[in-house]
DNA sequence: ATTATTGTTTGCCATATGGTGAACTATAGA
DNA sequence: TCTATAGTTCACCATATGGCAAACAATAAT
């Protein structure tokens, strides 16, 4: 129903650091702990926090607090969801290109090798 | 061959605001000049322009100027590069959802119902 | 030759982003 | 109980982002 524009939005911007992606990755594997995942990156726990957040709030990560370890774990969903924006828009593209074809085709019968 | 991470990190970018989005999926349709892509938003030009900027940085759009009219137009293989990586993890998340499946029957021939 | 149109460049601004270190909380372990 | 571990919060900083208005091309159109 609501704000699908604002999900793509968070998204899409989710994805565009590296740090997050690759937690993505590492999660899509396996769910883990907060500390786990932020051991590849030299960064600092408090920044780490922040693109975890970023996840969270983008729904592409679930947390749950157990004792003193939270864990995290995808949501493959998020990822359909951008994933669908895309392929409609190769359909878009793609009937484009058909109308296209069309008219070419029937412009020139003969030969279409011109650039 | 190259740095294909970076190419994600600006790919995703773009894809993360909606008059960029919008101009995309504008393009898909037909490609326009400037002025009339910009139509549509009530931003200024210099603001647009920005818009555009990051767009073909990004590979997502070529433009060439002809006159004094300059005219954008998308290319799809930057679509199907970001559509790429979301398969593939999704490919990733399949296989590991594949594992647990094999797995859980393993571990109880009976019934899997449970969660 | 003027004028309108189309795009571009330049400063400027408020806010968001991504990082830091340091202090703090809460649980697990010795 | 004391201490180590896992996470959290806070204040701070440099830079990037996304918008603006205004001045400036450069090319049609009249």
């Amino acid at each position: 129903m609501a704000n699908n524009n604002l999900s793509l939005d968070t998204a899409f911007y989710a994805l565009s650091d590296p740090t997050r992606r690759a937690v993505i990755s590492r999660l899509l594997r396996r769910s883990a702990p907060v500390k786990e995942l932020a051991e590849p990156f030299k960064m600092g726990l408090p920044s780490f926090l922040k693109h975890l957040r970023v996840l969270e709030e983008s729904g592409f990560i679930v947390t749950e607090k157990i004792g003193r370890t939270r864990t995290c774990r995808v949501r493959v969903e998020r990822l359909e969801e951008a994933e669908n924006w895309l392929s409609e828009q190769r359909k878009l593209w793609q009937a484009a290109t058909d109308r296209l074809a069309h008219y070419v085709e029937e412009q020139m019968p003969g030969d279409g090798t011109d650039d």
